[in-house]
DNA sequence: CATGGTGCATGAGTGCCATAATACAGCCTC
DNA sequence: GAGGCTGTATTATGGCACTCATGCACCATG
C-alpha cells in the first residue's frame, strides 16, 4: 500500500458521508459551506464543491441555491444502507479472503476495540 | 470508493506475493520472469519488473541477473510476518471502525467462511 | 563467440488531482 | 434595490503517479 494517498475529495467526503450516518447532520441539516468546510480543512472551495457532488447526484442532499445544501430525508438511512452494501459485496470479501491468507485468528481481531 | 482503479503494479505485487505466502513459489525457486508475467497478465514487462521492485527491496528475492528472480530464504515466513503486522496496525483498525460505524456485527462477518 | 534468455536504466507520454482567479446565478436581510 | 451570503461554471496551471517503448548490461548454453 501507499501509505494514505488518498485523494483530498474522497477524504471530504467520506467524512462527509461519516457525519451524516452518525447524526452530526440531522435531516434538513444545513451543511457547512463550500467556502466554509474548505476555509476550515485548508482544502480548495471547489475540491470540497466535488466532494459534495458526489452526494447530490445520489439524491442525498437538497441543493437551495444562494441558501446552502440540505441533508436530505432518510439520508442516513439510504447512505448506511449503500455503504453496508458496497461493503459487504465489494470489500468484504477481498479483507476476509486476506484474513485467512494471513493466517489471523477471529478472536484476536475482534480482542482490539474500536479506536 | 471508485470501484478498483487500483494500480497494476499494486495488483501485481498482491498476487506474487500472495502465491509466495502459499506456497505456489516456494524457497529457491525461480519466479516467472518479467517479459512472462507480463505476457500472460496482458501487462508491460516494466510494470511488473515494479511490482517485483518491491520484493527485492526486502531481500525477499534473491536477484540473479540474466537468470531471472530467485525466492529469498525464509521469504513466506517473513512475508506473512510484515502483511500482519501491516495489517493489524493500518488497516484491521479502519476496517474495524467502518463496521461499527455501518452497524455491522463483525463477530458474525469473521464467523461466516470464505467465498 | 553467437544466441537467446534474464533484469534494468533512461526517457517520454498520459491522465488524475489539486489549486488558482474570475465571473455568474440565486436567495436572504436590510 | 444593495450588499452579502450561498453554489456553480470557466479556464489555466503545476504536480504527481502510472504506464509504456527503446535500448543496454548481464548470464547460460552450445
Amino acid at each position: 500500500m501507499v501509505a494514505s494517498p488518498k485523494p483530498v475529495y474522497l477524504k471530504l467526503r467520506d467524512m462527509i458521508a461519516a457525519a451524516i450516518i452518525d447524526g452530526t447532520y440531522p435531516e434538513g441539516t444545513l451543511l457547512p459551506s463550500v467556502r466554509a468546510l474548505a476555509a476550515e480543512q485548508g482544502a480548495n472551495p471547489l475540491t470540497v464543491a466535488k466532494a459534495y457532488q458526489q452526494f447530490q447526484l445520489d439524491g442525498l442532499v437538497e441543493v437551495q441555491r444562494g441558501v446552502g445544501m440540505l441533508v436530505a430525508p432518510n439520508a442516513a438511512t439510504r447512505l448506511r444502507k449503500t455503504e453496508r452494501d458496497q461493503f459487504l459485496t465489494e470489500e468484504w470479501p477481498a479483507i476476509r479472503q486476506r484474513i485467512d491468507r494471513l493466517g489471523l485468528d477471529a478472536q484476536e481481531l475482534l480482542a482490539k476495540q474500536t479506536g
